[in-house]
DNA sequence: TGCCCCCTGCAG
DNA sequence: CTGCAGGGGGCA
């Protein structure tokens, strides 16, 4: 899924279009894929869009949040009138929506409308009391570690939460939700270069120094996946349909067997805990 | 803490 | 055909 700088770049895409917007309609085109009563949110206005980990929260006027979790291949796409050119799409624009992997559709009443595709189903749109966010999901999102973005977020903090991993790899454990929130396999592998560690490195072999290079690595990578408009591998996209940029800065992920772009060394590609990781020999120690 | 699984599609 | 892909819940 997006991480944390995709889920952010589509928060702000999506503040700017549709708060004070009313829902008039709910299209569920997969069960699965959404979660609640469509006739509590119809007529609803919206009244904030926010982001907390990965998660992407939706405020309605009532009480009502609805949370949206995008997983490997969520995208929330809105098209209204701003969004065409003459009548048309812009070049950068997924094409026709509803498409093959479109599984909710919400239609406001000036007839814009906001497309959630997930060609995997893994994601999710459910409908919660807002009042009840913190004990969602079993406390879901009150276990969720730090944001990293935050002032709040020190390297003796990331140093406390890691204590409780011991003996995980350091690259697996910046992506445990509950250490860190909103790094993901991108950020996570950038974040570990950018703090010249070895990505199989076990925490409680790290230093404070290293601590603080990788406190200060997530930060870094995660404000440059913002700045990039976030990474498409594939699925992609920000709220107007347009793709990010980032993965043309990536020092690591995505260019196994090319050559390090500080030290010119090929780059290597493991595998842990079921997912890849590419790295530097030479730089990360 | 590590593995399997959810599901779909693409590249090799 | 096999393996792999921005995630993470459930289970031993």
């Amino acid at each position: 899924m997006p991480e944390l700088p995709e889920v952010e770049t589509i928060r702000i895409g999506l503040s700017k279009k549709v708060l004070g917007l009313k829902i008039k309609d709910i299209t569920v085109l997969s069960p699965k894929s959404f979660q609640g009563e469509i006739k509590d949110i119809q007529g609803k206005v919206v009244r904030d869009v926010f982001r907390r980990a990965k998660v992407l929260g939706v405020t309605l006027e009532s009480d009502l949040t609805v949370l949206v979790h995008l997983k490997m291949t969520g995208q929330l796409i809105y098209q209204g009138e701003t969004n065409l050119v003459g009548g048309h799409p812009t070049k950068d624009m997924v094409g026709e929506m509803p498409n093959r992997s479109t599984r909710v559709v919400i239609t406001f009443s000036d007839d814009s409308k906001l497309f959630f595709n997930d060609q995997r189903r893994f994601g999710w749109m459910k409908v919660v009391r807002s009042n009840e966010l913190g004990i969602m999901n079993n406390g879901f999102l009150n276990k969720l570690g730090p944001e990293p973005l935050d002032e709040e977020f020190s390297w003796q903090i990331l140093k406390e939460k890691l204590l409780r991993r011991k003996t995980m790899p350091v690259k697996v454990a910046i992506m445990d939700q509950e250490i860190v929130s909103g790094v993901g396999n991108i950020y996570a592998a950038e974040a570990v270069f950018l703090a010249k560690i070895d990505p199989r490195k076990k925490v409680k072999d790290l230093t404070d120094q290293e601590v603080k290079r990788l406190h200060q690595g997530i930060i870094k990578s995660l404000q440059d996946g913002i700045r990039y408009g976030g990474s498409s591998r594939e699925h992609y996209v920000n709220a107007e349909g347009q793709k990010g940029d980032f993965l043309d800065y990536a020092f690591v992920y995505g260019r196994e067997g090319k050559e390090c772009k500080l030290c010119q060394t090929k780059l290597l590609k493991i595998k842990q805990s079921g997912r890849g990781t590419v790295f530097c020999p030479l730089c990360q120690k």
